[in-house]
DNA sequence: TTCCGTGCAAAGGTTTTGCACAATG
DNA sequence: CATTGTGCAAAACCTTTGCACGGAA
């Protein structure tokens, strides 16, 4: 799909963020990556096309992705990840080469088996606001 | 509850770990402790008693612990955690001030409000092996 | 004595930050 | 032209590891 990119792309300008040749290439990259890179994967990746890109670039185009809603952020082992699909969804998580793959939320409740992935454990976060942080 | 610190010391024990007195301690500081203090809160609290104290012995007894069952590891943030509860069950993160606070499984599904928690997000990991990894 | 755990320190990996320069809108 | 982003570097942070010393079985 070359929409992905291109409406991530309108989508940023419009949110008033300059369409730099780095922001572009990271956009490109990411749009229809399902593997979930990381920070220190999307700068290697970059790096060839971009010789003079640094960390920062990588991470400040992912704080501005992510604040337009195009994108979440996902903390994993240790290291920030890309992820394209901003709609709410799950993953999982291999313990065998770490490869992070989306889930689609199933109403039916608990997965126990899906495309291969065999599920061992099931760990839930919500995130929200205590009691007295509300106020 | 002294019963709980007391039942994971002879856990301890049996599993044929050694009890020092610094797995003591942390066992006796973590056993009723249901906020899951991050390593580096634990030793900080530990140095006032045992002004020797390591970061490395922090993570040993971590990892002693959680390798008999006694308690389970939890990263998040970037941070480990100590999870005195090895039942399996979730956790909710609070955006404000970053307190985890334990959550029962509940058959029911979806959850949106629990005493006083306000969930905005939720988050699954489902962790097991892909396809490739299973053989 | 033999093994296991501790303490210290250093290394490793990842993320964050400050500032000058350059490019975009 | 004014604003925003980039690049470089350093720092900060947390976790992991190696090795020698000390204590327990």
């Amino acid at each position: 799909m070359q929409g992905r990119a291109d409406r991530m792309l309108a989508d940023l300008k419009s949110a008033g963020l300059k369409l730099t040749p780095q922001r572009i290439a990271i956009v490109r990259e990411i749009a229809d990556d399902v593997t979930h890179p990381t920070a220190q994967a999307l700068f290697e990746r970059l790096r060839s096309a971009f010789p003079t890109m640094s960390f920062a670039t990588v991470y400040n185009t992912l704080d501005a992705l992510a604040s337009c809603g195009l994108t979440s952020t996902l903390k994993l082992g240790g290291a920030v990840r890309f992820d394209p699909n901003a709609e709410p969804h799950h993953h999982a998580v291999c313990d065998g080469c770490g490869t992070v793959v989306d889930i689609e939320p199933s109403p039916g409740g608990a997965i126990t088996d899906l495309s291969g992935f065999r599920v061992l454990r099931e760990e839930r976060i919500y995130r929200g606001l205590c009691d007295r942080c509300i106020s």
